[in-house]
DNA sequence: GGGTGTTACTTGAAGCATCAACCAATCACC
DNA sequence: GGTGATTGGTTGATGCTTCAAGTAACACCC
């Protein structure tokens, strides 16, 4: 079967999305790490937490979330646990599950962290753009999630309880 | 000073976005790997010498076009080195600089990847967006880029020489 | 022509992600 | 109520990235 290449604006279009895809996660870690000790990916963890009723989301609520591997959300959590910003115990309603809650101490690291990290999210990516283009990329990302992610979308959409 | 918030439609879109980018190289690693034995990295490596006059670059070129830094590239070429993939010697024209080239072998592994890739970036984001969207997505990953990496972009445009 | 500083690249150590394997609890079903 | 399959989660090994440090070549300038 032959391949169906990449026209000029494909192309174009390809190699800046993968140059933004490349480059973002640096930047964003870079500021979070100097700033709060905190991975982006860490951050983001603890934001979701923060914003869930109790504070308190199931391990596998928290990693379609936060759009990662049950594995590698447990070990981001073991390393959170060890740094008192996270506290893990059985769910009570299903004994195979556990839940995840967010410390004070995890509290408090968020609300110190948001400001900075709100700050360069401005910085570099949505003051660039114009309110239209804010849209687009929503709608684009949307587009997208449909096809990378078929099922997390549900759990960003519906919310799924601990 | 106090934060700006994000407001309703930007933290959409953001949200959108760090799921994009944190879903979309598992998808193209796995899909190269796989068929490959390449990480998307990698072939992105490979892709930008095939591409280059005498498949040869400078090692700083060839970071600044793969939006990676210079110890990154040089850990990767290593590896390729090894496959046979790359060879790599010293730039005649100044001491300091080494290329790297594609070799045979190396040229035969991109042409076969690369179908089975084009099919992936096809499936999972170019043929998912209409038309405008393609151009939207260029036009907004252009302006990230002139924040994220306000050096690199000349990299991109001007044919730097090896 | 000998500092001084910059550029180009490599290396080693440390940390994080990923994969496969594993265990434990629950569910389905007869 | 017992067996097999599924779900929920953890763990250990491997590999890649990153950071800091190091080496070597070049450029400038007095």
């Amino acid at each position: 079967m032959d391949t169906r290449w990449l026209d000029e604006g494909e192309r174009a279009a390809w190699l800046r999305l993968i140059a933004v895809v490349e480059l973002l996660p640096g930047v964003l870690d870079t500021q979070l790490r100097r700033d709060a000790h905190l991975t982006h990916y860490d951050y983001f963890v603890l934001a979701m937490l923060s914003e869930a009723p109790d504070r308190t989301l199931r391990m596998t609520a928290l990693a379609l979330r936060t759009n990662a591997t049950l594995p590698r959300l447990s070990h981001v959590v073991r390393r959170l646990e060890g740094r008192d910003l996270i506290e893990r115990f059985p769910c009570p309603e299903d004994g195979r599950a556990t839940n995840a809650r967010l410390t004070p101490a995890g509290w408090d690291e968020v609300v110190a962290a948001a400001p900075g990290h709100v700050e360069a999210v401005r910085s570099h990516v949505l003051d660039v753009l114009n309110p239209a283009q804010v849209t687009q990329l929503q709608q684009i990302c949307d587009a997208l999630l449909t096809r990378l992610d078929p099922d997390g979308l549900m759990g960003q959409l519906y919310d799924l309880r601990r």
